[in-house]
DNA sequence: AATGAATGAGGATTCATTCAT
DNA sequence: AATGAATGAATCCTCATTCAT
């Protein structure tokens, strides 16, 4: 009813504004990491001046630990998909796998970024790194879970040598295609890793 | 009378300075990046002023590749050691990864730079990225001739997939290593991947 | 039912909010001068945002005026106290000196501000420098007419002369105990030095 | 032999360009204070970039304390003039006063910037206030010294009274000519202040 | 083989202030 | 009577780089 007149827009909607800031930034940020974003790069991007950024995030760093957190967020619902519960525990492992894959493909920035905040060492460790540590734990988790749902009979150090293993896999397939970039199918090699994995782990868990 | 040594030292001594200058370089690169390095941090750390790095060196692009160099070459230099052609073909493998795990424990700097520099998308390349791109590649050759020497039924593709797994795992273990510190045993861990990849090279090799 | 005291509480109240601005004001400038006293210190200082400072004030110059004026007021209540209109005239100005020693030493910021903005001379006056040059100037009227009633014999020029020297050393003890901190006495030396001031008069106001 | 060509004025002259930074930041701050002082307005006083000014200081903080010690040590110069060892006491420490009160006219800087730190209580101190009062106790010492020359009979602690009250006089009539400008007579108000200080110490010294 | 000094561009952040609601 | 959001100008300071010596 109340016609929404086009000035309006520009005028005073603090949610938009930081949704604004923050893709801006998970873009920036994602290619060129925390150094490399600078404030009157993510300004100009999203068209809100310098100043205005510091009115939604008290400083850069309080700025890249959002831009981790909606961005993990960002990936966690791309990644939980349905449709997973049906076939055989490999096929589902698999299907998970594949699923991680495309969303990496589709977002990689969030991965990006946190590994490179993760392999700084920065003496006075940026919030950011952090956030991206602790949102991490939250995934090996839950591949944990699974690991233990499918496999029960897996000894509970084999869980973590098994969760650790698919995780840096994850990882250091992920920067293969990062370096190597779209020829590569990161897809098909997320299903390879996840049946390596799914038998080595069958194999901890019934020995012959 | 005049002792040479007295003179030595303060003789300008080219070669010497330039090897301060890499020291500080590599340390601080290794823990900050490329953006994070600035000409002025590695000035302080080397001691030598500012404007004696740019006689050393063209320009921030030409340290950060000669880094790259450098740590590469000491990096390999400790990775090479004798004593891997002997026990059965599992054992020279795992030998090699310890090997392997071991140059990276005591000599992180040069994976982790060069991982940051090739998850960085920046506009201009830096020249670091191309070098480090290059070197691994040479790691990588070798991985595979490893691969088609132990295991010489394996097909073409299937050395292809095994290497590119073969240097995901190790990246990905690496990043774990960094990540969660000491406490993690990664020889033990480059161990164990290389045995599973070499599992399943003969596996792919054989097929029953 | 609805005890007004609960919508006292949320219904915005101007005068409190007023007192806590300038509360928070007098604070900050009495501590940073006139520069260092930011409208965002002083908002997070009284809880109010800063827009709100300035529905109240219409610009930081008319704030920190407003910060000299009721300092002043404050001060001078505090000195003005009954008393002190027995005894001898060197008891009576003593009394008055201890007086306004005490009252430096409970709320000092109304004459440290005061003289930090005395002493900046910056090319457009901020108007508390010109409000307390005036309130100062009240303030010394009043020793003037002490010195007038007191020794009557006095010239005029021996009262501007008595009168300067008088507020002089007050300000400069006033320093002092800035400087030095609660160790300093300054009732004590206020009282020393509103001996030697009267006693220096009586000497002018009867040449033996 | 060599001619001086009129470009290498401009060129590397490290002692030339300290002194024209702090030429220029005497002249800012001892008008404006600390936080009125901008280092943009130095670079723009001196000439150089403000860069620059970075060279010679580290901070800003060690710009205003550099500048304290130099002002200090000009204001020193100007008032250790010879011919004060003539007369009577009186006489000396009449002239003694007179050329201290000379000096602040001529470069009132020094003490009005140092006045303003001194009064300012900002939780993390200048260092240029430190500066100030350690070089102001040197001149406290001083006074102390010739009040013990030349009234050798008072007690010590009159001596820290009577120099205490000496340097608050002082200051206090600086500012009183801060306040009101030229019409007022520094010198003269020094010589009376110093003869009343005086007699107030050969009383304390012999009493009658 | 170096280095003291300089420099313009850009870094993050804070400033006082405004304005629509 | 207030306030969330915005903003351009200014803040201090660091950047990579150059150049005369």
């Amino acid at each position: 009813m109340t016609s929404p007149n086009t000035e309006r827009k520009r005028r005073a909607n603090g949610v938009e504004s930081r949704r604004r800031i923050l893709d801006a930034a998970v873009a920036i940020a994602g290619e060129r990491g925390y150094e490399g974003t600078s404030i009157a790069a993510v300004s100009a991007k999203c068209g809100l001046p310098a100043s205005s950024i510091y009115w939604h995030f008290k400083d850069k760093d309080d700025l890249i630990a959002a831009v981790i957190e909606r961005s993990f967020e960002t990936w966690l619902a791309a990644v939980e998909l349905p449709g997973e519960d049906a076939g055989t525990p490999l096929e589902r492992v698999t299907a998970m796998a594949a699923n991680v894959a495309r969303s990496l493909v589709d977002t990689p920035d969030f991965l990006r970024l946190g590994l490179m905040l993760a392999l700084e060492q920065r003496p006075s460790e940026p919030r950011g790194r952090t956030v991206f540590l602790q949102v991490r734990d939250v995934a090996r988790q839950r591949i944990a879970d699974i690991a233990r749902t499918l496999l029960p009979e897996l000894a509970e150090a084999d869980v973590q040598t098994l969760t650790t293993y698919a995780v840096a896999g994850a990882d250091g397939l992920f920067v293969h295609r990062e370096i190597h970039g779209e020829a590569v199918d990161l897809v098909a090699m997320f299903e390879l890793h996840a049946r390596m994995v799914f038998e080595a782990g069958a194999r901890l868990a019934s020995p012959a």
